[in-house]
DNA sequence: GCCAACGTTGGC
DNA sequence: GCCAACGTTGGC
């Protein structure tokens, strides 16, 4: 048995945020999209009742705003088939799919966020991926120190 | 909207 | 294998 495995996701808010998962039927989605082969192989790693720290990107302010959960392990990705989605990749074939994406479920919303600014204030935190410079890694291991400080912000 | 940092592509 | 050009991310 392995010890469980923590991680941080990054959504747009405008896209996808954690209301629109809390929303989604039995509050589970699948999270496609990513077209980025460290944050893949991230997602490959993980196994179900993995935590996810729910984070928005491209807001004021940025934030870590709740946790969800691996519901699915990783399976082949199929925006990266539709010439019509934004995310069609066309040297991705269904016998060699390229991405993958997971199943995520909704555990729970933050009473408040826990502002990208805040993080920075942490020294506990100071190795997060998150924080490095240049850092922009949707999809990112967390050390279950840091995942433990987190929850104690929130 | 700007732009630094980063990842990918493709010519050579 | 190098690296310039390009596209994207994401904080500000």
């Amino acid at each position: 048995m392995k010890s469980k495995t923590y991680w941080l996701m990054k959504s747009e808010p405008s896209a996808f945020s954690i209301d629109d998962l809390i929303r989604s039927p039995s509050q589970t989605t699948y999270w496609d999209g990513v077209r980025n082969y460290q944050a893949r192989n991230f997602m490959r790693s993980m196994t179900v009742g993995d935590q996810i720290l729910f984070y928005h990107s491209n807001v004021d302010p940025p934030a870590v705003v709740g946790i969800a959960e691996v519901v699915k392990t990783a399976y082949p990705d199929s925006t990266q088939f539709d010439k019509k989605d934004k995310h069609y990749d066309p040297k991705s074939t269904p016998s060699q799919p390229r991405w993958d994406m997971i199943d995520m479920k909704y555990v729970r919303k933050f009473q408040r966020p826990v502002t990208l600014d805040e993080l920075r204030k942490e020294t506990a935190l100071k190795g997060m991926v998150l924080l490095q410079k240049g850092s922009r890694l949707s999809v990112q291991p967390v050390t279950s120190r840091e995942w433990r400080h987190i929850l104690s912000l929130a």
